[in-house]
RNA sequence: CAAGUAAACCGGGUGACCGCCUCGAUUUAUUUCGGGGAGGAAAGUCCGAGCUCCACCGGGCAUGAUGCUGGGUAACACCCAGGAGGGGUGACCCUACGGAAAGUGCCACAGAAACAUACCGCCCCGAUGAAUAAUCGGGGCAAGGGUGAAAUGGUGAGGUAAGAGCUCACCAGCGGUCGGGUGACCGGCCGGCUGGGCAAACCCCAUCAGGAGCAAGACCGAAUAGAGGGACAAAGGGACGCCCGGCCUAUCCCCGGGUUGGUCGCUUGACCCUUCCGGUAACGGAAGGGCUAGAUAGAUGGUCACCGUCCUUCCUUUGGGAAGGGCACAGAACUCGGCUUACAGGUUUACUUGGCUC
RNA sequence: CGGGGUGUGGCGCAGUCUGGUUUAGCGCGCAGCGUUUGGGACGCUGAGGUCGGAGGUUCAAAUCCUCUCACCCCGA
């Protein structure tokens, strides 16, 4: 498998991870939204030259260890998925994405961000971390 | 072989590639190399401690907790051993198991009575009467009936007008005494025969508890607004409440404003393993060896292959093979000791009961 | 991390402190009947409860005790 690493993929940690509440309560209020029966997408420019990823995981969704699953899901698919540079994005896990698999999760992230326009490159549905 | 009891343990494995956190080297560099990276419950937060801060100490009250005995422990509501009671054919299991002659309170309905009692009754005497019938009056009794969850020792025999521990035997309980045991308690003998329940009702007795918590606390940095209001020197404050004594302190309370960044605390500890010694055991001691997670929107993940295991379907040369699907409960957050709760499946040891075979 | 509270017919609440005859009650809602030409309102009648769950104490538990589950609210 090739690794990607996009203009805005790769590194979820570090300066590209999301942690202040005040800038998470700033894409809550004025980001603009997609969603559908697992995730909700949320996004705002930044005005910096890398995108920042942040993830929501609220208590109705299960117990500590399907919460931690599911983020860990999600952080490995933004690993392996290239995206704009200059934008602050939340990830929200709905109840249902405790039952879907790392491919469903996937492919529902990437729908959602070539709605937003954020994704780079062809969208061809098909995983790229499933050979 | 089947059913069961108790205890201990595992709880998927191996490999490849791509990642995450951290430690140590290295580097201009989050560069490269090497090491480490969830649990038996990490959970619930129900107890107990360590640690930190609140200058501090003592006494009393209140409040709370514990509650058979002895031991273990830093401590405990935990553990071990023992006693008593209860359950099981048994291995074995369960128990909030101090005090009801310190006091107060409560026992609905039913019933005569739930604290002192006689409803239906039983018996004797007297009167009326033919009467050992019936009625009335006086007295005795608590066996039988009935009510109730519970009615004042139980069963049997003697005894009596009828009865009653009135007497006797056995059992239960109480008191005394002797013996055994550190003790809970056990055993023997003697005595008079002896009058409910509820302290998970108040309470009494014994023992133990100062408070707050790692967002404790220490340092660095950033930011803002206080002559705002009140209390006062025989006063006020001293980290749950009240009182007293000593001691300390110069401030204390209310309202309003700012910050909620970083480093430390943060993992070597009542630690783990092996052997030996003491102890019935819990546990303690000695020697040797080991270092075993430290995140902070919170690391331990993703994909693939093979193996293990279970289910379904199919094939079969009955040995097995193929395909598909599944593999529990659950995620460290200052650290330990317990308790409680959740948990697919599996392993080992000891023992019990029943059947069969030798 | 610490503290507190709630759970009772479909919904919102009493009753729990001080255990029992108070048939576990009230309002809204629901069903039927009456009234009306019909509906509403009103009147009458009725159905509907493992008192969150499991144990225990007691003669007796929604009520007392222990454990447990779910939800909610505070404080730092």
């Amino acid at each position: 498998m090739v690794p990607l690493i996009g203009p805005g993929g790769a590194a979820v940690r570090g300066e590209q991870h999301l942690t202040r509440k005040k800038e998470f309560d700033l894409v809550y209020n004025e980001g603009k939204t997609w969603a559908d029966r697992e995730i909700v997408v949320k996004a705002l420019p930044n005005g910096l030259e890398l995108s920042r990823y942040g993830f929501t995981v609220s208590r109705r969704v299960g117990n500590a260890v399907v919460r931690n699953r599911v983020k860990r899901l999600l952080r490995e698919i933004i690993r392996q998925t290239p995206l704009q540079p200059g934008w602050d994005i939340i990830f929200i896990a709905r109840t249902t994405a405790a039952e879907a698999d790392f491919n469903n999760l996937g492919e529902s992230v990437r729908k959602l961000l070539l709605q937003a326009g954020l994704f780079v490159g062809e969208y061809e549905g098909v995983s790229p971390g499933a050979n």
